[in-house]
DNA sequence: AGTGTATCCTGCAGGC
DNA sequence: TGCCTGCAGGATACAC
């Protein structure tokens, strides 16, 4: 479910309800989401202040006390974490908790996840700082130029829609924001990468850095499950202009939308803007 | 190296 | 109402 705009969203709204705040207490309730025994999951954490709460990719990080350890959080498809607080009968309760961290001060935070794709790791400061090096660069970091992302498309064959999944090539991309950057680029999704013209890599660049923006600034996209930290969904779906729509008008040309499966994956594109 | 396929798991929408 | 199929913001392990 969540992206880069979903986890920046969430993470903003977690770190003043968590940060300076100590684990008490450390259940599981589905051992399919840990790496590890749950035991020794518990025994890890129980006891550690939470210090920050920050992102990577699409990844929630949580920083720790003790050997700056970091609790690194991949949402999958439907994870949320929930801060205790929600009251029964509030649609946005977790209905699937996965693990639940009791704070004190009467603090808490559940991790909800329906269909168990998610993880939690607890990580040494050097195991996240080699697994964050696997990974590629922040697309909103000032440092990440459209020169460099040419450089590495023109290494590819693959699909330009992939690529931009790839988390090793780029952090924080999923299914919408992919479509949503190969369309306002006007690059059909299924072009090889190696293809894009440094014209064109110049503007994915831009465009790609603009969806991701407005996303943010409308708090992500809620298809179905994504809530941020007060249980709120975003107010980006209604923006998507191709992602989800097949058979509707493209916003440009008005030709109906297609939708057209890579990699066991849905990508929406308009044949007439895109080539 | 890269591409397609299957897999993990649950829930929901739509067709009959 | 129920049963079936297909689909879903992710990531990985395979066989070609």
């Amino acid at each position: 479910m969540p992206e880069l705009p979903e986890a920046e969203t969430l993470v903003r709204g977690l770190h003043p309800l968590l940060a300076g705040h100590r684990i008490t207490r450390v259940r599981v309730h589905h051992a399919d989401v840990l790496h590890v025994a749950p035991h020794r999951f518990r025994r890890q954490l129980a006891g550690r202040r939470i210090t920050g709460v920050g992102r990577r990719g699409k990844k929630v990080v949580l920083s720790l006390d003790g050997g700056e350890a970091r609790l690194v959080v991949s949402l999958g498809m439907t994870g949320r974490l929930v801060p205790r607080g929600f009251a029964d009968t509030d649609p946005s309760r977790p209905t699937h908790p996965a693990v639940t961290l009791t704070l004190d001060e009467g603090r808490g935070l559940v991790f909800h996840d329906p269909r168990r794709f998610g993880s939690l790791e607890l990580l040494t400061a050097g195991e996240w700082a080699s697994r964050s090096r696997t990974m590629g660069p922040e697309p909103l970091a000032r440092g990440w130029g459209w020169a460099a992302l040419h450089a590495a498309l023109s290494g590819s064959r693959t699909p330009v829609r992939n690529w931009l999944l790839d988390q090793r090539r780029v952090a924080g991309v999923g299914n919408i924001y992919a479509s949503e950057a190969c369309f306002r680029a006007g690059i059909h999704p299924a072009r090889p990468a190696r293809e894009v013209a440094p014209g064109e890599a110049r503007r994915l660049h831009r465009v790609l850095r603009a969806v991701l923006r407005e996303a943010i600034a409308n708090r992500g996209t809620t298809l179905r499950d994504y809530r941020d930290a007060g249980g709120e969904p975003g107010e980006n779906r209604a923006l998507l202009r191709v992602y989800g729509r097949a058979g509707l008008p493209c916003p440009r040309c008005g030709s109906p939308i297609e939708r057209l499966v890579l990699t066991n994956r849905s990508a929406f594109y308009c044949p007439r803007c895109q080539s």
